[in-house]
RNA sequence: GCACCCGUAGCUCAGCUGGAUAGAGCACUGCCCUCCGGAGGCAGGGGUCAGAGGUUCGAAUCCUCUCGGGUGCGCCA
């Protein structure tokens, strides 16, 4: 149920019929606070504007035309000329015994599913991941997990640096340890990180070595045999570390979404040659170069972007070029999301420009890079470690897992220690997610293990902390999630608890749309906040409640935990029976 | 130099297509355990929404400028 585009319909229908186009903005949110009812409509006032006459007079003519019957108890006219709707509590039972009664939790049905690639997580093969990928991975997640439920058809492609210059520096450097008669498994590849280091080091420092590494990347990209073997060997290894990473995250990329930038490989010359056809890419300097006036300066200088260097290499503009050509044609998707970083976005507007010229993006294809902000240390500055080198991201996970175990003991008493360990994991990894989910994608924030693990406030804990506590009650009531009853709202935090079970779907819509699952934390947060003000005020089984009562009351209680448990699986997080 | 993002309570952050008296959490103060799980609830103090103009019935939100912070800008990804 979608109660705001119900009222949206309904207010469009009184608009047309006092003479406004069907086009015109209701203007129709949930209401800012109580005594303005749940729902208003603002759209009178900008349309009053539009048509020169009264706001209070037209919404008066609003009024009349609006047809709310079963819906609302109360639609009045306040302040300059806004309409506040209060909708009927026997109105919101009904919506809440059908989605009660649904397998969507009362989301309704997509009617017109979208094909959708997600780009996200993306790491570099070179390294290990670290701290850096963890926002791109699991936002995207969330974004995917959203985008399923609803119905939509989505194509999660992990674009996996896999193809870049610093690989031929690691296969040379691998090809002499190889020669040490080193073993490969444990010694070589066992920590991807320090093996990076060690071949940096000698790019920088080594004669001869800088000039060795290009060279293999050459042979590398031109097909060559042997570099091929140690490049595979490299890859596999890389790729085994992300896999555990994505388990211990909870996270739903499998090895069938890898589609790294080596998969384009063979795209990037045509494509290249094509633009260099057209006339849309032309040399400068030794370069093949597309300059783009939609992006130029104040001085009318076009802004460059280079798709070719000098020499002939192909570089990651020409990547996500044929990635673009990809999805949108031989996948023919409607929409692309991708998950970077913020410091991207130029780069990304500039590929979205030069496909949608060279028609590599079809126009039905809307092209949507999703930026997010940096991840800072509590001194506001990028988060490193200690020492200043970046932080791997199993370490940063297993450490959340371990301070969360510290807790969980100390509170928790009737639990085996098994259960113990398997809730502590569930409660670090989410208290890591939930704390970097709940912040606006796009600025940058503070990562705080104090205030992720107090396991106060807007955490996962306490979202994980309300579902024990409402499955407690349904354990103790004897009922499971078949138990059904005549639903009746009689106190108002019944209502207001009830009002937002049911505007999950506004929530989940807005989150697809925008691509921002904080959104849906927040959502969460208030619905758990509602939920334990229902808990103090409703008692439900204590004596001398009515049956009729307690029985509606153990129905919201019900869905309620559903949402709980679905909306922390959006978002990637688990949920359990008792902590 | 040019472009993009950001500046909201002591701290961390919300604030949706412009809406009514700018909201949470943490911290601080004071209440609530004869209780259905206190990892909780209720109440309170705390704000020049960086600053200045402008648009209008109405601006944290849109436009311009200034200050402050971050990021990006021809052969890295």
């Amino acid at each position: 149920m979608n109660i705001k585009q119900l009222l949206v319909d309904k207010t469009k229908a009184a608009f047309v019929k006092v003479g406004l186009p069907d086009s015109t903005n209701t203007g129709v949110t949930q209401s800012t606070k109580v005594e303005f009812g749940d729902y208003q409509i603002n759209g009178a006032m900008a349309a009053a504007k539009l048509l020169k006459t009264n706001p209070r007079a037209l919404a008066e003519q609003l009024l009349g035309a609006l047809d709310l019957t079963d819906i609302a108890s109360k639609v009045e006219i306040a302040g300059p000329g806004f309409i506040n709707v209060t909708l009927k509590p026997e109105f919101i039972a009904a919506q809440l015994t059908q989605a009660a009664a649904s397998p969507r939790l009362g989301v309704s049905e997509n009617t017109a599913p979208q094909t959708v690639v997600v780009d996200y997580s993306a790491p570099n093969l070179a390294k290990e991941m670290h701290v850096g990928h963890l926002r791109s991975t699991i936002i995207g997640d969330a974004v995917v997990r959203a985008l399923e439920f609803w119905g939509d058809k989505v194509i999660r492609q992990n674009h996996m640096g896999d193809w870049g210059t610093q690989f031929g520096m690691l296969i040379a450097h691998l090809e002499d340890k190889l020669a040490q008669g080193v073993d490969l498994e444990s010694v070589a590849l066992a920590d991807l990180e320090d093996f990076y280091r060690e071949a940096k080091k000698r790019f920088d420092d080594e004669a001869g070595f800088a000039d060795k590494s290009r060279d293999y990347v050459v042979k590398l990209q031109s097909g060559d045999a042997h570099c091929q073997k140690l490049w595979q060997l490299f890859i596999d290894t890389s790729v085994k570390h992300s896999e555990e990473v994505y388990r211990k995250l909870n996270v739903t990329l499998g090895h069938e979404h890898i589609k790294p930038e080596s998969a384009y490989n063979d795209m990037l010359a045509p494509i290249v040659d094509e633009l260099k056809a057209k006339g849309i890419a032309v040399e400068d300097q030794g370069a093949l170069v597309v300059f783009l006036h939609e992006l130029a300066d104040k001085e009318g200088n076009p802004s460059p972007f280079i798709i070719q260097k000098t020499g002939g290499g192909f570089l990651y503009a020409t990547t996500d070029l044929a990635a673009c050509q990809y999805r949108s044609h031989e996948l023919a998707v409607d929409r692309i999301v991708i998950f970077t970083d913020a410091r991207q976005a130029l780069h990304f507007k500039q590929v979205e420009l030069v496909a949608r010229k060279a028609g590599l993006l079809r126009e039905q294809t809307s092209y949507e890079h999703a930026p997010f902000g940096t991840m800072m240390g509590e001194d506001g500055k990028p988060f490193k470690t200690r020492t200043g080198g970046t932080v791997k991201l199993a370490e940063l996970l297993d450490e959340a897992v371990s301070r969360a175990l510290e807790t969980v003991k100390a509170k928790s008493s009737d639990l085996t220690d098994d259960e113990i360990a398997e809730v502590a994991r569930k409660v670090g990894i989410g208290a890591v997610k939930f704390a970097d989910l709940s912040k606006n994608r796009t600025s940058d924030y503070i990562f705080s293990w104090d205030s992720m693990l107090s396991f106060e406030g807007a955490t996962a804990p306490y979202l994980q902390y309300a579902y024990t506590r409402v499955r407690s009650i349904l354990r103790r009531a004897g009922v499971d999630d078949s138990f059904q009853a005549p639903m009746q709202l009689l106190e108002s935090q019944e209502k207001q608890l009830g009002l937002k079970v049911l505007q999950f779907e506004e929530t989940l819509q807005q989150v697809m749309k925008d691509a921002q699952p904080n959104l849906l934390c927040n959502y969460l947060y208030e619905l758990s906040g509602l939920f334990m003000g229902f808990y103090e005020a409703c008692p439900i089984l204590k004596d001398g409640i009515e049956p009729s009562v307690r029985d509606s009351r153990l129905m919201q209680s019900i869905l309620v935990s559903k949402l709980l448990a679905k909306g922390l699986d959006l978002l990637g997080i688990d949920v359990m029976e008792k902590m």
